[in-house]
DNA sequence: GTAACGTGGATAAGTTCTATCCGCGATACT
DNA sequence: AGTATCGCGGATAGAACTTATCCACGTTAC
């Protein structure tokens, strides 16, 4: 089981747009986090299709959040990058083979498909109580209130 | 985020090991359930490298689960075909680009991170609160106790 | 001795992830 | 008007992983 990479890239995106004051572009999202302008743009791609940030284009244009931090949840960027799918998918095993089971057994979802469910949901409830505004809260915590003061200042240099 | 289709395979193999009253063969096991030979071969290598099932080599040999049906957990099994790494891994873009964290405040794991890692510590709880035995008792509240003496009758046909 | 079985390695095709480039339309400044 | 900067979507290519098969080997029962 593997997230794609661009989470932890579009997680981070979304911390440092919860602290700027305008839009913020991908070259400028890019170049702080030390990755690949055009892959990262892809990413970003998805969180504005995903309704989580708005764009703006043309000179001075890029990204910001289009809620409060603290309604924006990890789950919801994680699913606007990763997609939505279960990761578990029933292929209906039982339906196979010399023992098949019955059609009419069937249109109830089979045990092994309704516990990897639960334990998804489980892992589903968990990020949704993580907001951008806990995440940028617990970078407050450790290494300071200025990051964000130096975030924004190296933001608004050209 | 996706899992192998080898985990649907194993967990069912691991229902009918539970209720077989001898080794079970690949070959049964992949007729059985209507999937690759060669390829189920694979991941039952897995569950014995991970000592869930016991194999007899020679004729008449196969696997048989290594412990009692309640104390195989579904988590065991996923972590034996998947692989037991998290799903988030964190590449520690905090210390990349211009405004790279220090080492020291790094010792410490990345909010995100945390986040993640709660959320599958959620999901394998879950899947560690389910057994092959409630597996194979699901099985038996669907589609009744007649289907495990089918399946014992087809397994001890030649 | 022979047939059935598990094991590990080599191999290959298919799919997904990662990454880049291009042309397009939009915007702001000169 | 012209130009530079921006987001958007499509096409493309390589890397990595998943899926699948085959073979040589040692083991066991008849």
């Amino acid at each position: 089981m593997k997230l794609t990479e661009g989470v932890e890239w579009a997680v981070h995106c979304c911390v440092v747009l919860s602290q700027a004051e305008g839009p913020v572009s991908t070259t400028r999202l890019a170049e702080f986090h030390g990755v690949s302008r055009t892959y990262l743009a892809k990413h970003l791609q998805q969180l504005s299709r995903a309704g989580l940030v708005r764009s703006t284009p043309g000179r001075d244009g890029g990204y910001e959040l289009t809620r409060p931090a603290a309604e924006v949840t990890l789950l919801e960027i994680v699913q606007a990058v990763d997609g939505a799918e279960s990761a578990f998918r029933c292929t209906e095993i039982r339906q196979r083979g010399p023992l098949a089971a019955s059609k009419e057994v069937c249109r109830k979802a089979c045990g092994v498909a309704q516990a990897m469910a639960a334990a998804e949901r489980a892992w589903r409830t968990s990020l949704a109580g993580v907001t951008v505004a806990d995440l940028a809260a617990g970078v407050t915590a450790d290494v300071g209130p200025a990051t964000f003061d130096r975030l924004r200042g190296w933001l608004a240099d050209a």
